[in-house]
DNA sequence: ACACGATTGTTTACACTGTAAACATTTATG
DNA sequence: CATAAATGTTTACAGTGTAAACAATCGTGT
């Protein structure tokens, strides 16, 4: 006794409320989620999560937030003494990383980057997230260019370019735009040569 | 008389369907399209619709088709006397109005490649509608292969490559998600160099 | 010309949604 | 312990997706 499953009544109900709310959208998606399902799977009546979020939005904007905290995490993970230890090859798997996060949180990342939340601008913390995301790779990019690793443009561009290839890739994958393309080989092989030929085309020779 | 602004009597009550979605959806974006806003615009009873699309998500896959419809040509106009004549600047200029279709068409690009419609293959036309814009980028490519203009990858790879930096390049804009970075320059120069250093890493160089 | 089935449009109905407001309860703090 | 804030509930309302029943219109074979 006492080991029940939902046996968490110490857990704060804003949390209660965001796993509840994952748990719908994995389910139904995101065009499908309603307030009151989360208000009924976290055991509330049907209009209690308004004590706790403005409205839906700001629901799923924490969430969202939450869905970045992970998401830098495992960025960070592919250079696991710190990004002052830049190579190429952690930076490969750094973009291994970025598309395995949404292969397997499809719905984290449909929140983060399609177009749930119309503008992240409207919730400061959102931004402030993603913007804290962005940097790892912005920092990796700025490092690798001191040691030589790669041509001396500029640096935000440099990320740009390589976030719209890790963006696109992912996206047209958990949109299961390619899957006629993706059935000869696992998916983590092909990134491996995208990657390639990206990084091929920013290589040192005249910046 | 008779050149009223709504005086199309004889035009298919279907095509004012999505017309008026195309409308609502600018106004209001997809998440809140509503069935009967749009039977309101059309000047229809709220219900008519589901007399010409089974459901919400039908009439969404509808109006998705007909972007593709006018994504497809657009692309083509890249290389108006056809694919046959292809070079890697017209190649370029693809990729260009690519950006430019997004750039433009924002609800009809996230209605085609976002999230909204789950998946394409429950709708078969709108699925084959897709496939045929993404033929235009295929069929370039193997030109490209057989002109000698580019390595000698699998076509499809290297499609699925200038596809996904194009895709997360226009997506990331259409989101709104790269404005620091977008103050600086128009989009088109920013695009150039993004493509040319994309291009570059698919030299014939040890295929 | 006309009957009749199919196509297209409308009305009605229902369960569900987002959200505001009023109310009740718990909790923290003087 | 009193009282104010935080948290949860109930009630209420307008708007939604969609099914079903009904009405009008149209095309077609005779």
């Amino acid at each position: 006794m006492g080991t029940n499953a939902d046996d968490h009544p110490k857990e704060p109900t804003r949390e209660r409320c965001l796993d509840a709310a994952l748990s719908v959208l994995q389910d139904v998606g995101p065009e499908a989620l309603s307030l009151r399902e989360v208000a009924r799977r976290a055991e509330l009546s049907p209009t209690a999560p308004y004590r706790h979020f403005a409205d839906k939005e700001a629901m799923l904007a924490a969430l969202a937030e939450r869905g970045f905290g992970v998401f830098e995490a495992q960025l960070r993970q592919a250079s696991p003494e710190g990004l002052h230890m830049m190579t190429l090859e952690r930076f490969q798997a750094m973009g291994c990383h970025y598309v395995q996060f949404a292969h397997d949180n499809p719905d984290y990342y449909r929140l983060m980057f399609g177009g749930v939340i119309p503008s992240h601008d409207a919730h400061p913390s959102l931004h402030a997230a993603g913007e804290q995301a962005f940097n790892v790779l912005l920092q990796s990019i700025e490092l690798l260019q001191r040691f030589g690793k790669i041509k001396n443009a500029e640096p935000r561009r440099l990320a740009a370019h390589v976030w719209a290839l890790c963006h696109g890739y992912a996206a047209l994958h958990v949109e299961g735009r390619v899957r006629h393309i993706a059935e000869e080989a696992p998916w983590q092989e092909r990134f491996k040569d995208h990657f390639e030929w990206l990084m091929s085309g920013l290589g040192t020779t005249a910046d």
